[in-house]
DNA sequence: AGCACGCCGACT
DNA sequence: GTCGGCGTGCTC
């Protein structure tokens, strides 16, 4: 080799159970800076490559390797920052994935994929687009609340992280909109990074973005990040931030790891959302990655949501002290927060869906001209059916789930595993067709409206109107927005939906909200059940009455906006708070009750899943390490609890069977010790033959669901 | 993860 | 006789 040769260490997609290290050793004519992209071959193939450490003059030849020459650089695109890499690298080691996993897994796909050629091609075109443009115009602003006001001023002037608690329709995006103006225009270089939970359920928060602050910083200055967007567009926006021409960046969680060497101020909305945790690949948290990057980078992380988390919500409580908690809770521009009404289904006919009174709610609402929303977090027409001969069920043949009955296409059809049959007019089994279906779904529930509406009109004396909203009507492409128009038109009287219909859109002319089966999660094995319900009611209320204008004009017909519970236990705790609309006294009820079992935000867990052909070899495998890891006495393990192996609650999904244990410890520290040395014990006790049949396992780092 | 090589069944 | 099934092994 000659003396001049350089040796760079790259990180390369190579997954974390491969065998292969996290850094590749290439050549290099040239020193590298690192950050630099680059292409490397490896094996057959070319692929994309960050350089990781800072070049050496010599090196030593890992045993039995030869070192190939880089094969080319990435010209055009700036290495990418120190902040970025340290981001990723605590995001691999926290998560335990393999560094180039999650550094590629951060790039746009299109990087990847395109020869350096046609990236120059690009490269020259988005640079001619960026040229024009950069207006100067100054922003005229609507007043500020007094609150509003409070908030903005301890954002400027403290340094965070904050949690912005404010109800529906209290003003959070002004807040925002007002703290990331403040950060712009400080800084001509400053980038600002937006989260929301799903993009497409919130195109009302981009376009005040846009609207907002187009005028002022250019039409280039705002891009998004998200999964919906093609490959072209998602390398653009992230060129874009990457570069420093976008000012601000709106995405969904993948954006936390955008490129952005000027950020300076980073907001999540709505924090306490379950789709900022990514449940594939290296599991990240995009809110919890935020706050580490937030303090890291230097730039201010504002958490806003009407029902935080209660991880923040602990956070910020005054005696902990970790996040800055600002209150916001008044509801301007907006009418008064719905009425909870609670119907005891105990006192209701046993089979009624719709209680007597519910329905009288809703066609009162009809005859008056009025929406109404309601919610059942179930699709199909029933979720299982059953003869009444042999006890026959529509049990799906891959997985410990039922087929569920889909009548408008006339299928029964696993939502696991997508399985899909044809309905039986006999009995599979025994041939009796006397076969039914059990419980109800979003199909069912639009029918029976259907008939239970049939004799009610709308003002212009036509008949009412019902919409169904859920996964099966919005899989094609723009179905949903389409679906959504005609409610805002006025064309739809009652929405029926899952809960995607509570989340986000705002319906002027929504008078009642009706969750019709909402008890499924009280009794839920899982501990976040009831925070993720009570937010999801709350949600959903606020999905009432948000139009003041339009309540006033209402209020001549005694118009009042009201969340209606159908449920058999009207007294718990969490319908209780939510009656009284007092997120505070249920939040302080389930840390008290999380506190005294010891569970998170007062321990931290992790989860290791494995996957199998038989549920034995997937146990088998979680005890084997679990001994492993106790014979080699591994650091951190006498502050961390293991608990046995479990079948998860779906044991068997596509034919794999699936198991899991739970490790917990009060100290994030030591969990996290014992986790890295944990990795190549589970490494190599899936390399033993007894363990042949199992197909994969994960770790889960701060599981959100359990 | 890709992408090879490698050894056993139904087809132009 | 080949095309192709996915089992096992390797990638600086």
């Amino acid at each position: 080799m000659p003396i001049h040769t350089a040796i760079v260490h790259i990180a390369l997609h190579t997954p974390s159970h491969s065998g292969v290290g996290d850094l590749l050793s290439y050549t290099s004519t040239q020193p590298l800076p690192p950050g630099t992209l680059v292409r490397v071959p490896l094996g057959k193939r070319e692929v994309l490559g960050v350089v990781w450490d800072a070049t050496e003059a010599t090196g030593e030849l890992p045993e039995g390797a030869a070192m190939r020459p880089v094969a080319g650089v990435l010209e055009g695109v700036e290495p990418l920052g120190q902040p970025w890499r340290r981001l990723v690298a605590f995001a691999a080691r926290y998560y335990q994935r393999a560094l180039g996993e999650v550094a590629l897994a951060a790039l746009p796909p299109q990087l990847r994929d395109l020869q350096p050629d046609q990236l120059a091609r690009r490269l020259k075109r988005t640079a001619k687009s960026l040229d024009q443009d950069s207006s100067e115009n100054a922003i005229s602003l609507i007043a500020l609340t007094l609150e509003q006001e409070r908030a903005r001023a301890r954002i400027s002037s403290e340094s965070g992280p904050f949690l912005l608690f404010g109800s529906t329709g209290s003003g959070k995006t002004e807040v925002y909109l007002r703290c990331v103006q403040e950060a712009l225009e400080a800084d001509p270089r400053a980038q600002a990074l937006v989260m929301v939970p799903e993009i497409n359920l919130t195109p009302q928060l981009e376009e005040r973005f846009t609207t907002r602050f187009a005028p002022r910083f250019g039409s280039q200055a705002v891009v998004s990040l998200h999964s919906g967007m093609t490959n072209p567009q998602r390398l653009k926006s992230w060129l874009a931030a990457h570069s420093g021409a976008a000012r601000i960046v709106l995405g969904t969680r993948m954006a936390v790891f955008a490129s952005l060497p000027g950020l300076k101020i980073i907001v999540v909305d709505e924090e306490h959302d379950p789709s900022y945790k990514q449940q594939e690949g290296a599991r990240y948290s995009a809110r919890d990655l935020a706050i580490w990057r937030g303090r890291e980078q230097g730039a201010k992380v504002l958490l806003g949501s009407a029902t935080p988390s209660l991880e923040s919500w602990h956070a910020s409580d005054p005696a902990v002290g970790r996040y800055v908690r600002l209150a916001m809770p008044s509801r301007i521009g907006a009418g008064a927060l719905a009425r909870v009404r609670r119907v005891d289904m105990n006192q209701q006919p046993r089979r009624a869906i719709f209680s007597a009174p519910l329905l009288a709610a809703i066609s009162e609402r009809v005859a008056r001209g009025e929406q109404s929303m309601v919610l059942l977090n179930r699709r199909g027409y029933a979720p299982v059916l059953h003869c009444a001969d042999c006890g026959w069920k529509s049990d799906c043949p891959h997985c410990s789930a039922h087929q569920v009955f889909h009548k408008t296409d006339r299928t029964l059809r696993c939502h696991h595993c997508g399985y899909t049959v044809r309905v039986p007019y006999h009995c599979p089994t025994c041939g009796s067709p006397d076969i039914h279906s059990m419980g109800r779904g979003t199909e069912q529930l639009e029918e029976q409206l259907g008939d239970l509406l049939s004799e009610v009109l709308r003002p212009d004396r036509t008949p009412a109107r019902i919409a169904r909203i859920d996964a099966d009507t919005t899989k094609a492409k723009g179905a949903l927005e389409a679906q959504l128009a005609q409610v805002h038109s006025g064309e739809v009287d009652v929405l029926v939906g899952t809960q995607m219909i509570a989340k986000g859109h705002d319906f002027r002319r929504i008078t009642l909200v009706a969750a019709v089966q909402p008890d499924g999660a009280l009794f839920s094995s899982d501990f976040r059940a009831p925070e993720r319900l009570f937010a999801l009611l709350m949600q959903a209320a606020g999905r009432a009455g948000r139009d003041a204008a339009y309540m006033a004009a209402q209020a001549v017909h005694g118009t009042q906006c009201e969340m209606w519970v159908q449920t058999f236990h009207p007294q718990h705790a969490v319908y209780e708070a939510l009656r009284k609309h007092d997120y505070e006294a249920f939040a302080a009820q389930q840390l008290k009750e999380r506190e005294e079992a010891a569970m998170p935000p007062f321990a931290y867990q992790a989860l290791v899943r494995a996957d199998a052909r038989t549920q034995e070899v997937a146990q088998g495998f979680l005890t084997a390490a679990t001994a492993a890891a106790h014979a080699a006495g591994l650091p951190g393990l006498e502050a961390v609890t293991l608990f046995p192996p479990v079948p998860l609650t779906i044991q068997r999904v596509a034919n794999v069977e699936r198991a899991q244990m739970l490790m917990e410890s009060g100290s994030r520290t030591a969990l996290q010790r014992f986790l890295a040395a944990w990795q190549p014990v589970l490494q190599a006790t899936r390399s033993a033959p007894e363990h042949k049949g199992l197909v994969r396992w994960l770790v889960d780092v701060d599981p959100l669901v359990i």
